[in-house]
RNA sequence: GGCGCGUUGGUGUAAUUGGUUAACACGCCGCCCUCUCAAGGCGGAGAGUACGGGUUCGAUCCCCGUACGCGCUACCA
């Protein structure tokens, strides 16, 4: 534990749902904070208007709420370093702006999005490398002013100082540096009068007094603009640490067209939130030698996670290791709780749960037998539907000896009192004593009998779900079926 | 194209300050358990650490180059 004051956020942009990608960068900033006692902020990035998504922020909010990364600061949450939406702090971010260009930092350019892609395409022809040509800053002070005056849209952008090479250390990848002879002169402002991500990001993570800047690997290459805005501004550079992608199973950057890529997806289809957490917190980062453990709940995370044991390389997500890890959070889970959060699953699938206790025993026989939370209809459905056989399995159980078990089961389960987890096998073994019949052909009419079904849980563990009653019921049609 | 970052079995990762038969997990295969299917237990195949140089008595680990992958190269974040 650390008693130094560090403050990290989580900057998304709201555009609709929890990218995985995205979920890793906020689990390890919580964690980083957890870890050292910081906080953990949440800062809404909504300066692209094109972009804005109705509804994107609070559904943002409950899914971080719902995987237990709970935050500090924020929306909802508040705090003294509010407003936390970026559209609501455009006054700010002019402030500062004119404070650039008053000290000759950034620069007024008017030229229109036509006449830039038309530089571009130029460029591309000529085989150079495509970039603002800063042309605005040889405008004398007069033709800006005859400009601004005469309301010509504008744009600010920032004067990158020429010939220089900015050094920085990244807590992950070490040692970077970059010429800023290839660095654009970024466009701080918009002509709508919002920031671009790179001029309000550096605001407000200087007002908001963050001290480690945990995001994407995405933005490593734009770091130098923003150092040289810090050195502008003659503010402090706070830590990086640029985590690696995650990666489609091709290596190419996690993306929709290979499958689901929204956190609200994975949990709708019954990833637990615990083996969500903890599968994505090993993607990129372990806890080093002598830790041979899979399993962490989110306590051990904390305590163990440290930014500089994030690899620097992508990670493909292995979908199959998510799913082993799932299950062994299915078959451990706190049985009351595993029941409130299957039964949504077993209503859609069309199974009626008014009858709670065996609803408990349903789940209690179905945990072990599956990875994600959805696959519980499939495996409960023997318990409710009635027992349908196909010609061939009808045949077993019109077999007399079939018969002879079935009826010499039914008379010891009725003598009775009730079934339990492990009074039905015995009688099974009684049955072999008396008729000599054992294996396969004494299970197997059984089991038909009972489920319909050739595989499925131990005989045992099936009568006792289906209760006394019920398994009578299912052994006298059985037995009439003859 | 330019710049940046990366590269250990199929996948995720490990390997004390360079010295190990390169370890663990998922997946795969087999065996055991067992009425069946899972689960569980046991075992196996699978990398000589992208490639090529160098430094060193000795490199997965340090340096250089090449290849490949990815990222950035927007008035998007």
């Amino acid at each position: 534990m650390s008693d130094k004051n560090f403050r990290v956020r989580f900057a998304p942009s709201p555009t609709g749902y929890l990218h995985l990608g995205s979920l890793r960068t906020a689990l390890f900033n919580y964690l980083f904070a957890r870890h050292n006692n910081g906080k953990f902020i949440l800062r809404i990035e909504d300066t692209d208007q094109s972009r804005k998504v109705e509804g994107a922020v609070e559904s943002l909010i409950n899914t971080l709420n719902e995987l237990g990364l709970n935050y500090d600061e924020g929306p909802v949450a508040g705090g003294e370093y509010g407003p936390y939406f970026q559209s609501e702090r455009l006054k700010l971010y002019r402030k500062y702006c004119d404070e650039l260009l008053s000290k000759g930092h950034a620069y007024y350019a008017f030229e229109t999005s036509e006449e830039l892609e038309e530089m571009r395409r130029v460029q591309q022809i000529q085989g150079k490398q495509t970039m603002y040509d800063r042309r605005g800053r040889h405008l004398t002070g007069n033709e800006v002013k005859e400009k601004l005056d005469s309301g010509i849209p504008y744009v600010v952008r920032l004067k990158v100082p020429l010939d220089e090479e900015i050094r920085f250390s990244d807590l992950i990848r070490g040692n970077v540096k970059i010429e800023t002879n290839q660095i654009d002169d970024q466009v701080l402002l918009k002509s709508d009068g919002y920031p671009t991500y790179h001029l309000a990001n550096v605001i407000d993570d200087h007002l908001m007094d963050i001290t480690h800047i945990i995001r994407g690997e995405e933005w490593l290459t734009s770091v130098p603009k923003h150092i040289i805005l810090y050195r502008a501004f003659g503010w402090d550079v706070p830590q990086m640490a640029h985590v690696p992608l995650i990666l489609n199973p091709d290596k190419t950057k996690l993306s929709k067209r290979q499958g689901d890529v929204s956190t609200e997806d994975f949990l709708n289809k019954g990833y637990l939130k615990e083996a969500l957490v903890n599968f994505m917190a090993l993607l990129g980062w372990n806890p080093g030698e002598g830790e041979d453990r899979e399993i962490f709940s989110k306590e051990d995370l904390i305590k163990l996670f440290t930014i500089e044991r994030v690899n620097a390389s992508g990670a493909v997500f292995n979908i199959d290791k998510l799913n082993w890890m799932n299950g062994e959070y299915i078959k451990s889970y706190d049985p009351e709780m595993l029941e409130e959060l299957i039964i949504p699953y077993l209503n859609n699938g069309g199974i009626d749960t008014s009858d709670r206790e065996k609803t408990t025993r349903v789940v209690m026989a179905v945990k072990g037998y599956i990875n994600r939370l959805d696959e519980a209809p499939e495996h409960a459905k023997v318990y409710y539907q009635d027992v349908s056989l196909s010609a061939v399995k009808k045949e077993i159980l019109e077999n007399s000896d079939a018969q002879k078990i079935l009826s010499i089961l039914k008379s010891k389960i009725v003598s009775l009192l009730e079934i339990t987890t492990d009074n039905f096998k015995p009688l099974i073994s009684e049955i072999q004593k008396e008729t000599g019949i054992k294996g396969k052909g004494l299970f197997m009419p059984i089991r038909l009998a009972l489920t319909g079904e050739e595989h499925g849980p131990e005989l045992g563990l099936i009568a006792y779900v289906l209760g006394k009653e019920e398994v009578i019921s299912r052994l006298e049609t059985a037995i009439s079926t003859k």
